[in-house]
DNA sequence: TAATTAAGTCAGAGTGTCGTACTATCGTCA
DNA sequence: TGACGATAGTACGACACTCTGACTTAATTA
């Protein structure tokens, strides 16, 4: 009706990425997944195979240790992740995927994949992997974590 | 140190999108607009020029009726947007940006061109132009409201 | 070994979001 | 023209999320 002013860029990436979101959660709780709320998915969604820190997770995901250890706490409740010493320092302890956390990755994958799918069958293969390889490279100057 | 597998389009999408955010609020906060909050922000984004009702930035935005106008409550104490009757429309109102909300559009502008030109000095201005290109195409099959 | 730094927790407050229920107004059609 | 279903918005209550500040425990450094 009105659109003669092109968004900007920060709109424009929200917007797929809410979308994304949306479907992945929607996917999940098809599963019985239907516990687990975006703000938990975004920690989750980070934990390094071997298990990670509360300190690195905060950081990555850039929130404060004390909500992440919030959202670690009601994961570990919902049976998505545990929590274990580690061994390489008495103060810190391991947030490690759990069973049932194991469970949800094919599932959420798959899904990823059909949007994804969707997407590259709208712009054409070559321009989605344009899109990937574009968001690789900016995220070396977007995110402060790596 | 341990990312072998690509990171999915998803996650891809958030981090410069968050890092945009970052910056606008940043930068708005320095310029005297200190008050304003993310949530506020992505509801004033997409305020119409003549003013939107509530029940159309609620979908624009993905949120319900009452979120959106727990949202422009505060916008319009803080001065940002002011509400007046639609001459259309005897139930609804139109939101219409104030005189303080439109002295906050030049510096937002400004620090999104500024975000905007470091990305395309990383990226190259082709692959900058091919990245908008490529997302404004996305939002024909993620954006639900256009 | 004392001082400093780092990992994590506890307590409290403020913000954001939703579901349900309600009022007022609009549009339609008998 | 007036009754009825749909729509715009508000009110209230509950819960989720996030932060700041203060604290505990363990590691590191001097």
């Amino acid at each position: 009706m009105d659109d003669p002013e092109p968004l900007n860029v920060g709109l424009l990436l929200f917007i797929p990425y809410r979308a994304m979101e949306a479907r992945v959660f929607a996917g999940l709780a098809a599963a019985g997944f239907d516990d687990f709320t975006p703000a938990q998915a975004r920690v989750f969604q980070r934990l390094a195979p071997q298990g990670s820190r509360l300190t690195e997770l905060a950081a990555q995901a850039g929130l404060t240790k004390q909500t992440v250890g919030f959202l670690v706490d009601q994961l570990e409740r919902a049976g998505y992740v545990e929590r274990m010493p580690d061994p390489r320092d008495g103060r810190a302890r391991l947030v490690r995927i759990a069973e049932r956390g194991w469970r949800t990755i094919p599932v959420a994958a798959g899904i990823v994949a059909e949007v994804e799918a969707e997407w590259a069958d709208h712009l054409g293969n070559r321009r989605m992997e344009q899109l990937r390889a574009i968001l690789a490279d900016l995220r070396t100057v977007t995110d402060p974590y790596r």
